[in-house]
DNA sequence: TGCTTTTCTTAATCTACATTAAGTTTACTT
DNA sequence: AAGTAAACTTAATGTAGATTAAGAAAAGCA
């Protein structure tokens, strides 16, 4: 099992002892997931964080159009879930599923109580991680309410110059809310001027 | 100072001694906003957060043309706070204000510091605070794109009906995403077609 | 290697919502 | 109670982005 990003990930926020760092570890277990292989869907309860080594997943849902709205990728070093789901043991209307070929290491969020039992500095850490992922998911709610198409395009490609160029455009498209086909028109405009 | 409210609010979701409460008490500043006056502008560095006990908060940017976009209402028992500008020690982008004569309980985020070294469980009181915050966050991202705006409106109805009442029409049109003009419209249609 | 499916593009038409500009009603202020 | 500012309404016009439909390019698969 590869734990050396996650370790660093956690040694941001918080130190541990090599007990707690194995304690830590034994609560992982690795997954690899395909191409396009669900990791969850809609309705389902789901009761594990994933965090991604190699690979991408994506949460969305689907509206009632059959139209898709994504509401996060996690790249390598970014967290995943369905918080609502694992907080509340209810099922959750989130899909999750991997863009790319997909290493991931999850943990049961029973285990996760156990861990907060055991290594209550692991709550700090969590907090901290939530935290944020609020900070941003807040920033791109503004971003929506406020900028145009093309601008929340240009912020996306700052934000996340590594997934511009090996997402399907139709992602990036959903990500920021319009159609692939207006994406399109916009991205070719966007080329012609410059 | 009124802490009724807060001890129940956290009671929720951790219990303590009598030693702990007061100390956490001891860290909490009561506060009179009045209507319209801020707690907070943009550019301004806020380390704190508060917690709303009468009225009711709000925040929100200002975008290049001067137009408000509300991210959040903080009515009785809800928490409000610029958690970027908390955690990184920046200035943050957000307005804080009251919409009505409101009564908070103010805690300095370097206080909230020491609570957490003294009474770990805090830390634990508030991560499931902002995981609940990070849930409706993302509930409403996904409904900002995938519902009318007639659906977002009957969404925050059912979600807040204290507040639909007694907010200015504008700040909810604001909050929804659409112009006060277009919300006026539609309102109108909604309440002929009924 | 060719076949099939998915993704991307282009273009015409359409619509939800924005903008501008009055006018009206409500609510503070003195 | 009068005066002023803020909030709300109505209506005409404008536009960003959606929808529909077709074809082209790219990618997955046998």
């Amino acid at each position: 099992m590869d734990s050396n990003l996650i370790l660093k990930n956690i040694a941001k926020h918080i130190s541990l002892t090599k007990e707690e760092e194995n304690f830590f570890l034994s609560l992982l277990s690795p997954k690899l997931i395909r191409r396009k292989q669900f990791v969850k869907q809609e309705g389902e309860v789901f009761s594990h964080t994933c965090f991604v080594n190699q690979g991408c997943l994506r949460a969305y849902t689907i509206d009632k159009n059959g139209a898709e709205h994504i509401l996060q990728f996690a790249p390598p070093g970014w967290w995943m879930g369905d918080i609502y789901s694992a907080t509340t043991g209810n099922p959750g209307n989130l899909f999750i599923d991997a863009v790319d070929e997909t290493n991931i290491l999850m943990m049961a969020i029973n285990d996760r109580e156990k861990l907060f039992e055991r290594v209550p500095k692991f709550e700090r850490f969590f907090r901290i991680l939530i935290e944020n992922a609020m900070v941003s998911g807040q920033q791109r709610m503004i971003d929506n309410l406020s900028l145009t198409a093309k601008e929340r395009f240009d912020k996306f490609c700052l934000r996340y110059p590594a997934l511009v160029s090996c997402l399907p455009q139709k992602y990036i498209a959903s990500y920021i809310g319009v159609t692939p086909e207006f994406f399109s028109k916009m991205r070719a405009k966007m080329s012609r001027i410059k």
